[in-house]
DNA sequence: GCCGTTTTCGGCCCGACTGTTTTCAGTCG
C-alpha cells in the first residue's frame, strides 16, 4: 500500500460519512488525513516501521491504526463495512458536476443509481426531473456534467492552463469595463496539473464586464453568471471562473482565492486565535478592518511574513512566515544554465551553435549539449565514435563564443543490468554525463532501484535525468525506492534532474522537497529538443520553488568553473 | 476524528450562486 493508496480509502470513508450525513467535523477529519498523507515526501511504511504515524499532521489514534490495519492487511474494516451500505460506483457519481452526497444518496436510494451510467440512463429518461429538489434544469446540468467529465478527465497540464489564461486576461484587458486582472487559485500558485482557471478583476461596472467575459471567444458555454462571480466552460473543455473584487479589498480576495483551501483554513485558524478574523474582504479586529488593500497588508496584520503562492500548501510555511524563516525561493534569474538539450547529432532540431545564440539571449553563461546515446535508437542515439567527432565541432564553436560554454555531455542510457550504454573511457572525455532510463520501466520495484544505484556507482555519472520517467496524464512513473535512490546520490555526488519539460516536472514537488532535506543537489534542465524550447525552463523554476528549493540547492547557479570541479569529482 | 502558547473539552471557514422553493437546501471553491 503506497501514501496514494492509503489516502484514498480515507478519501472514500468520507464521501460515505458524507453521503450518510455523518457529523461533518469527522469527515473534514479523514479527507483532512488524507490530504496530509498525499503531501509526504516519505513512503508511509517507513513511517510506520518508525513508529511515527502519529507525528504525521491530521493522524491521531483512531487513523493511525486504521493505517497500520492497512499496512498489514491491504484492507480497513471500516472501509469495507461502510462499502456494504453504499456502493462505490455511487461514489463516482459525486464526481459530476452538481451531484453532492446529498443527490447521491437521493438518486441511489430512489433510483437504484449506483453507476454512472445508470446516472445518465436516468437523466436520460427524465427520471431525475421528478425526484423532490431536483428539476428539469438539474437534470440537463447533470447530463452536461457526464459528458464534460469524459472530454476532460478532468486536469489541464500547468502549461495549458496557462495559455489559454493568458488569452482570456488579453481579452480582458481591452475593455473598458474592466481594470485589473490578476490570476488565483491553482494556477497562480503553479500546481502541475490545474482543474480550472480562477481570475480576479475590478471593475466600475461589473454587468458590463460579466458581459465581456461571457463572451469571450472560446467560450462553449456559460456555467454561471451572477454580479460578482461567473464561470464558463471554454470549447477545450477548460472552466474559468471570473470573479470581481472592489479596489480596495482586492489584497484579501487575492489572498482568499489563491488558497490552497488547506492553507487558508490553518492561517484563518492561526488569525482566529490571535483574535482577529481574516475573510476575503479583508483582516479585522473585531468589526474594524484593519487591512484588505494587499496581499502584503493582509500578511502583515496577521502577523506572517510575505509566504510566496507557491508555497501556499499547508506543508509548515505558515508556521516558518510567523517565525520569520520561510525558504528564499529560486528565480530564474539565478539560473546560469542549462544542462540537459539535444541537437541534430541525436533527435534535436538545432545545431550546437544554435542553441548557444538562444541562451546567450536568455542571459545563460553556459549550456550543456547532452545528446543520446546508441541505445536510444528511436532518438537517434550514437556511439562513442560518433559524439567524439560531435564534440570536436562543439570545440569548433566554442572558439567563437566569448564569455559564454558549452559544455559537452551525453545524456546516457541506464540498460536494464544497470549498466551504461557508453565506454567509461568516452564518459571520462564528458564535461557532463546526464545519465536515464528509456526502457524496462516495468520492472519490479527492487529490482529498479538496483539497476539505478549501479548506474550511480559509475564515478562518471554526474546527474539523473527525469528519475521517474512520469509523463503528466499519460505515463505513471516507474517503481523504485526514492529515500535509498536519494541517499545513495548524495554519497555519490549524482545529481537528480528536475526535468522542466512541461510534461515532465520530474522530481516534483514533493520530490524536490525530499531532495533538499536529505541534502541532494538538484539540477534544473529542459530537455529542450530544439532552441526555442529553452524557454521551458520557467516551468521547472515553478516546481522547483513549490518543492521549496533555494538558490544554494540548484546546481545551475553556480558559474561554470565551479561546476566543471564538481563534475570532475 | 483531530487538536491544544487561553483549552484534554469544545471547538472545527464561510460567502456566492443555482434551482427549487415560498424562505432555503445543496453545491462549490
Amino acid at each position: 500500500m503506497q501514501n496514494q493508496d492509503i489516502a484514498q480509502v480515507f478519501n472514500e470513508i468520507a464521501d460515505i460519512l458524507e453521503i450518510q450525513n455523518e457529523d461533518r467535523f469527522r469527515i473534514r477529519s479523514y479527507r483532512n488525513a488524507a490530504a496530509s498523507i498525499e503531501s509526504l515526501a516519505e513512503d508511509i511504511n517507513s513511517i510506520y516501521k518508525k513508529g511515527a504515524l502519529r507525528q504525521i499532521p491530521a493522524i491521531g489514534k483512531s487513523i493511525a491504526e486504521k493505517i497500520e490495519e492497512l499496512i498489514k492487511t491491504a484492507k480497513c474494516g471500516m472501509h469495507q463495512e461502510l462499502l456494504k451500505n453504499v456502493p462505490r460506483g455511487v461514489l463516482d457519481v459525486m464526481r459530476v458536476p452538481g451531484m453532492g452526497p446529498k443527490h447521491a444518496m437521493l438518486v441511489y436510494k430512489s433510483l437504484g443509481v449506483d453507476s454512472m451510467n445508470r446516472l445518465r440512463r436516468a437523466a436520460e429518461a427524465g427520471k431525475l426531473e421528478a425526484l423532490p429538489g431536483l428539476g428539469k434544469k438539474s437534470e440537463q446540468k447533470i447530463l452536461k456534467g457526464i459528458k464534460g467529465l469524459s472530454i476532460t478527465e478532468g486536469k489541464f497540464k500547468l502549461i495549458t492552463a496557462y495559455k489559454y489564461a493568458c488569452q482570456i486576461r488579453d481579452e480582458l484587458k481591452k475593455s473598458n469595463a474592466i481594470g485589473r486582472v490578476e490570476f488565483a487559485g491553482s494556477l497562480r500558485r503553479k500546481k502541475e496539473l490545474v482543474g480550472d482557471v480562477d481570475i480576479l478583476v475590478t471593475s466600475d461596472n461589473p454587468k458590463a464586464a460579466m458581459k465581456v467575459f461571457v463572451k469571450i471567444d472560446g467560450v462553449k458555454e456559460v456555467l454561471a453568471k451572477g454580479d460578482t462571480k461567473s464561470s464558463v466552460r471554454l470549447n477545450c473543455g477548460l472552466q474559468v471562473d471570473l470573479r470581481i473584487l472592489d479596489k480596495d479589498s482586492f489584497g484579501a480576495g487575492l489572498y482568499y482565492f489563491t488558497g490552497s483551501k488547506e492553507h487558508n483554513v490553518t492561517a484563518r485558524d492561526m488569525a482566529k486565535k490571535a483574535g482577529l478574523k481574516i475573510n476575503e474582504y479583508g483582516a479585522y479586529k473585531g468589526s474594524r478592518k484593519i487591512a484588505s488593500k494587499t496581499e502584503e497588508d493582509i500578511f502583515k496584520a496577521i502577523g506572517l511574513k510575505y509566504i510566496e503562492p507557491e508555497l501556499r500548501e499547508n506543508r509548515g510555511e505558515i508556521q516558518l512566515a510567523a517565525s520569520g524563516n520561510l525558504p528564499i525561493l529560486i528565480r530564474q534569474k539565478d539560473l546560469r544554465g542549462d544542462f540537459h538539450m539535444h541537437t541534430k547529432t541525436s533527435d534535436g532540431k538545432n545545431t550546437p551553435e544554435e542553441m548557444a545564440v538562444k541562451a546567450i539571449q536568455m542571459g545563460y553563461e553556459y549550456i550543456a549539449i547532452t545528446d543520446h546515446s546508441k541505445a536510444v535508437r528511436i532518438a537517434g542515439g550514437k556511439d562513442e565514435k560518433a559524439l567524439l567527432a560531435h564534440f570536436k565541432n562543439i570545440d569548433r564553436v566554442n572558439k567563437k563564443l566569448k564569455g559564454f560554454v558549452i559544455l559537452k555531455g551525453v545524456e546516457v542510457d541506464i540498460k536494464s543490468d544497470g549498466s551504461l550504454d557508453l565506454e567509461d573511457w568516452f564518459l571520462k572525455e564528458c564535461d557532463v554525463v546526464i545519465t536515464a532510463i528509456h526502457s524496462g520501466f516495468t520492472m519490479p520495484s527492487d529490482k529498479m532501484t538496483k539497476r539505478i544505484v549501479k548506474a550511480f556507482k559509475n564515478k562518471n555519472v554526474d546527474i539523473f535525468a527525469h528519475p521517474t520517467g512520469r509523463l503528466l496524464k499519460e505515463r505513471q512513473p516507474y517503481a523504485f525506492d526514492m529515500e535509498e535512490i536519494f541517499n545513495v546520490a548524495r554519497d555519490n555526488n549524482v545529481a537528480m534532474e528536475l526535468s522542466a519539460y512541461p510534461d515532465r516536472l520530474d522530481l516534483n514537488d514533493i520530490h524536490c522537497r525530499m531532495a533538499k532535506d536529505m541534502g541532494v543537489k538538484i539540477a534544473v534542465g529542459t530537455d529542450s529538443h530544439s532552441a526555442k524550447q529553452l524557454d521551458n525552463m520557467q516551468w521547472g523554476v515553478y516546481t522547483a520553488r513549490r518543492g521549496w528549493l533555494e538558490k544554494k540547492n540548484v546546481l545551475n547557479t553556480l558559474p561554470a568553473r565551479e561546476i566543471l570541479k564538481i563534475f570532475s569529482k
